[in-house]
DNA sequence: GTTAGCACTTGAACATATAGAGTGCTAACA
DNA sequence: TGTTAGCACTCTATATGTTCAAGTGCTAAC
């Protein structure tokens, strides 16, 4: 437990240090935040956290820095009912409704999220979704390309759509009544649970056809999530990425979606933000989820360093939270 | 023009300096390629070579480095004919064929070429794709998902098929009239020069619908070509990769894919292996352009140092153009 | 045209000195 | 017991000088 003064001091270097990215010393935080008390104290004080763990000293005659643990006690503790000003959110609802007119499917708002999200925050901003909840396929359609090929569509309880070409030898005929029977099916289970063997008693002429319909749904019910990303040009705005090691990290998170997708995980069943400091190759990630009616439709957030402004960066992204969960929630079911 | 030994200094430095990423001196010219002259004559030599912008010193005391030009002069004059040896071959037919079984469609094709140029160069590879060469789409059908929207699929002339939902009132029964009236227009014309005045008197009642469906089609007749990234965990293996510049210009190649259209563009326009040699940030592009018979696809190729070995990804790329567009042309059309 | 020989330049590595920042500690104080 | 002034200490950053080896450019001779 921090005594009332260590919360001022830790708080003070959090704040002072994401402004300055300087090590802060006794001096400052005495003289800008406990001018009733003398630089001695605070560092008498300083002592204290830095053996708690809050602070760190990146060499013995530099100020202190805020470690991970320091930064995560100042996020849960010192930002809770912090907002955005009416003004950043009356500039983000504008954003929004000039994005608007462009984005006409699920894909694209998520894929215009991350773009609001960089544009905003000046960071790197990435979006990741539609994932589906159940991960079930409900309807289904057939659609004739040649006589080798058939044109699988499939939608998910979430309602996002997708295809795939399936090649089997099959008769045209047949196609429409077996978009019913399968969609009937789904209707009321998912692939997995399905009886193939009904199926394919109806139309036993189609089994290849069929089987190959199946296989695909199979694979496919793991839904088809993507990832976004936005804001590669802000890199230059962040002094700590002019280190290769961050600059590596970085890559890896921006193409490899898995890295994240524990992250994103943790978001969505949270249901609100979730941030990482420093877990990854001194990077930060700020992730939150977004939601159409109570379904979990994606998460997105900023990818940064350590020293980020969090007092914006966590209420933007819930409010950017709420703005898209709305949208989605009016569009959809 | 070069003389006979200063294309060889020149091969020299060339490869020696790929090899050993160090200046290369006269004394090494000398003794391993030209044991027949001193070191004073490759010298005077090498004082021509850099006259004339073939290498460069990085600094007076410092041996040589081929510069872009020097590049250039190798890959076109010193690698024709250059081709991979069996054993190669067989090794990368291997992986192809391992791989063919997960790969279904055209953009499965795509994405695992990105990945086979990795893992054969251990650099980072990318594959861009499909592009409808024409950018027609030749056939469309509809189908209902609610009262409001119908989903919308089409298929271009080179195969590659999209959706997209399209909000709208309509009635159920017209739409595969819609449909058909749609694919026997496109079939001709491009979706700019069809009448839509016709399509509307036939179908007068689906105003709405007629025109949304123009409308995405207009903007879709854009083909939706993806851009894939793979062997982002070999960017370790490469020292200059630890420069923070040249690892911001990856990153911004690697996400922005407008950067690298016009490259894969002039690829598949010359129709073979295109070089851009420290044009963007310290980085060198290989790229080469597939096809299916005779139509462009895509294109794929390596993003590297400047010093990369091309003797081997040269004749790599191309091998993998030919496997590829192979492939392509036994599944379509 | 080629070569041996040498002076010259430069970078890299290392040692040294200095100034400034910020601390931790001690002893004194309220 | 908590606070403070004062000071010695440690470390960084910077500048400066020295040495070493590498590799060149040039000259004069072949």
């Amino acid at each position: 437990m921090l005594t009332e003064r260590e919360k001022i001091i830790l708080k003070a270097i959090v704040e002072e240090y994401i402004n300055t990215g300087e090590p802060i010393s006794s001096k400052v935080v005495a003289t800008k935040y406990c001018p009733y008390v003398s630089s001695a104290t605070i560092r008498n004080d300083m002592g204290v956290l830095e053996e708690m763990g809050y602070i760190t000293q990146p060499h013995p005659s530099a100020g202190r820095v805020p470690s991970p643990k320091g930064y995560r006690y100042y996020i849960e503790n010192m930002l809770v009912d912090c907002k955005l000003s009416p003004q950043q959110k009356m500039r983000i609802r504008k954003i929004l409704s000039n994005l608007e007119p462009d984005v006409r499917d699920l894909r694209e708002i998520i894929k215009a999220t991350s773009w609001l999200i960089a544009q905003v925050s000046k960071l790197l901003a990435f979006s990741y979704g539609p994932i589906s909840s159940g991960k079930f396929v409900k309807r289904l359609w057939l659609t004739p390309i040649d006589e080798n090929s058939v044109l699988l569509i499939y939608m998910t309880e979430t309602g996002d759509v997708d295809h795939r070409v399936i090649y089997a030898k099959y008769s045209p005929v047949n196609l429409e009544r077996l978009s019913n029977i399968f969609s009937t099916k789904l209707e009321k289970e998912g692939i997995d649970k399905i009886d193939i063997k009904e199926i394919l008693s109806l139309l036993p002429e189609e089994e290849p056809l069929i089987k190959e319909i199946i296989d695909s749904l199979k694979k496919e019910s793991y839904s088809y999530a993507e990832s976004y990303i936005e804001g590669t040009d802000y890199i230059d705005r962040i002094p700590e990425f002019n280190d290769p090691e961050t600059l590596k990290s970085l890559i890896s998170i921006i193409n490899k979606e898995e890295l994240v997708i524990e992250q994103i995980n943790a978001a969505i069943n949270s249901g609100n933000v979730w941030t990482s400091i420093g877990e990854r190759g001194n990077l930060t990630l700020v992730v939150v989820p977004y939601f159409a009616k109570d379904f979990p439709i994606g998460a997105a957030g900023v990818v940064g360093p350590i020293r980020m402004n969090y007092k914006f960066i966590i209420p933007l992204l819930n409010f950017i939270k709420s703005c898209i969960s709305e949208m989605l929630s009016v569009r959809w079911r």
